[in-house]
DNA sequence: TCACCGATAGAAAGCGCTTGCTACGGCTGT
DNA sequence: ACAGCCGTAGCAAGCGCTTTCTATCGGTGA
């Protein structure tokens, strides 16, 4: 039915390895000879089996790019970045050589989930895998993904993490680029104390994840630092990271402290939803109540009025991370990376009334 | 190094064979063994090989979604949803049965990628492929990938398309699923001119996308069905799907027509740019000039003001592929359906000036 | 002129798993 | 009590490719 490498090399007169030779390009096959194995290919549209090439060579062309959420753009941006690097198709590379099947598999934010494509990607014998965002901080499950990522790595898979934070020992990975939300968080509360703004709602995201928790980490930092103490939890309000969530937080928040001033969002997409609330909520932006976002997606800038938040590279991130993952470039010094974030002043924050 | 299966076995006092069907669970074994195997399982930490087993079993458990844009949650959110349905990891089906590989491969809209990546799931024997989204019009291209469709189809892979035009011969394809992009266009052009616009321009997508031409037919649709004709060329600007594009094109516009008073975007996200173009220019939305998108993605309620558009099933219209691509629903008759688009009116339109 | 060498090509042994077929008991039915 | 079965388990033949080792042949240097 299917055409195999056999009757390839039957068309060519050749032997199967000759056409595997050419095929690979990791052995010198004579011109004419290669020409006419190619031409056979053509005339017979052979398609490479790649379970059997896999079995044999003990090695995939598969990466695999594991995302919390392949429905926002935080992690879309990433992966997509990731994915040009690792070529996979178009990368110009011709037929041969390391045409990688660069793959993104979504989570959902779910630890079994997370583990489950893990093990799948080990089935594959993947050539790499970025875990990009986020971790989950349960330790049963940081102790499941270690042991998982270890074994990867000794099965000769170059293990990546983009976006979150190093393991605790980092043996396992090739490098670990983390984005530094807490200096992030950090700075952008700074900002908004800087403007004279005391009462600062914080709508976080979901509770035991790296991300989450760093941000606010920072929030509190700042908060610290300026001698604002023991209204923390009160203008705290968990979810998760979508705009729905950060509607509804908001609201409880207003109900909790009306007299907010500002209110940061765990990410730009809940500072979408927050601005709804408040706005519905007849109060407006900035001059009633500041509004602040994470990450810098390209809508924030087009929301009115344009979202302050802190600027995360995504892209450049991802791409570093394909890199890596592909082995074009050296990993940073000790395997890990700190990524900065930026402060982006918009219209959305301003002194408080009456400052 | 790594265990196989016969190591297994060897510990279980069994043959691989019986291991095998353990794991596989499609043939009786009594529940002593079973359990014996299973323990053996766990205490080698085994890991079945995937290559090895689509190579022996001619299949694999690869399922293969393609997007033109993995950071646009257009493809985000379809994508999302898909993968879902096929389940994946974490469907609940436990270690057994339908446990698929769901993954979703980034086209970046180049018809060069979309082949390539089409030959490497018929490499690795996909189970099924998903293609989202518009398809190119270069005749040449089209050939192809139907020609690849029907290659893949016939080498046993379930073939759906999402949100994408039937192929010409339908054949290779379980199922086409195609949103109503022409309907929508003419609707939402139709809540303009019924508003009382007369001067409406259109920042279009990317030239040979099947989705901007349907789109614009339907725009055009309602302005001759109005007996506006002669200047479309004119009011209609092209480019990418992006907010750069959109903001770019609606200056563009501005300058050919100052007396616009509405801009329809090719998308929502290219609208959100439009709209900041707008803005730029010192004009006021609505009341200078309407704007309309067309996706409504999440971010687009929250627009301000909210941005009228057309409501595209996303989330629905992933799923159902999924489900499709699974085989666990049955194609519509004819194995194509349509999927309505709904009209979303909202606060970025309204009567012209003076009106 | 002859042993030797470099450049190519082929033979064949797997890679780890699936599965058709066979083998083996203990039961059932008559 | 014996043929025939059902329920299980094992044997062994591949699946299609890669790769090591071997064979061949036309030069080359002494």
């Amino acid at each position: 039915m299917t055409v195999t490498l056999a009757d390839v090399a039957a068309r060519a007169r050749v032997s199967p390895a000759t056409v595997s030779r050419v095929l690979n390009g990791n052995y010198p096959v004579a011109a004419s000879t290669r020409e006419r194995v190619l031409r056979a290919v053509d005339d017979l549209d052979y398609v490479l089996n790649g379970p059997a090439s896999s079995l044999a060579a003990a090695t995939s062309d598969l990466v695999g790019i594991l995302v919390n959420d392949i429905a926002d753009p935080f992690f879309g941006i990433m992966a997509g970045a990731a994915q040009t690097e690792i070529g996979g198709p178009g990368d110009g590379s011709g037929r041969a050589g390391g045409e990688k099947l660069a793959v993104v598999c979504n989570t959902g934010g779910s630890p079994e989930r997370e583990l489950t494509y893990l093990t799948l990607l080990q089935r594959q014998r993947a050539a790499a895998v970025v875990l990009t965002g986020g971790a989950v901080e349960d330790p049963a499950h940081q102790a499941a993904v270690s042991a998982k990522l270890t074994k990867l790595a000794d099965a000769g898979t170059r293990v990546v993490l983009c976006g979150r934070p190093p393991l605790p020992d980092g043996e396992a990975v090739v490098a670990a680029l983390a984005f530094d939300n807490r200096g992030g968080g950090r700075r952008l509360t700074e900002h908004l104390l800087s403007l004279g703004h005391r009462r600062i709602g914080y709508v976080a995201g979901p509770l035991e994840r790296t991300t989450t928790r760093h941000r606010l980490e920072g929030h509190r930092d700042a908060l610290r630092a300026a001698g604002l103490v023991g209204d923390e939890e009160r203008l705290t309000v968990h979810g998760p990271y979508d705009r729905r969530s950060g509607y509804d937080a908001t609201l409880e928040l207003l109900r909790r402290e009306p007299e907010v001033t500002a209110v940061v969002a765990a990410n730009d997409t809940v500072a979408l939803g927050a601005s709804a609330a408040i706005r519905d909520r007849g109060l407006r932006i900035p001059e009633d109540i500041s509004v602040a976002g994470f990450d810098d997606l390209p809508f924030s800038v087009d929301a009115v009025p344009a979202l302050t938040t802190v600027r995360l590279p995504l892209f450049e991130a991802g791409a570093r991370a394909g890199r890596l993952a592909m082995g074009k470039e050296t990993p940073p010094p000790g395997g890990i990376a700190t990524i900065a974030a930026e402060l982006m002043v918009r219209g959305s924050t301003a002194p408080p009334r009456g400052q």
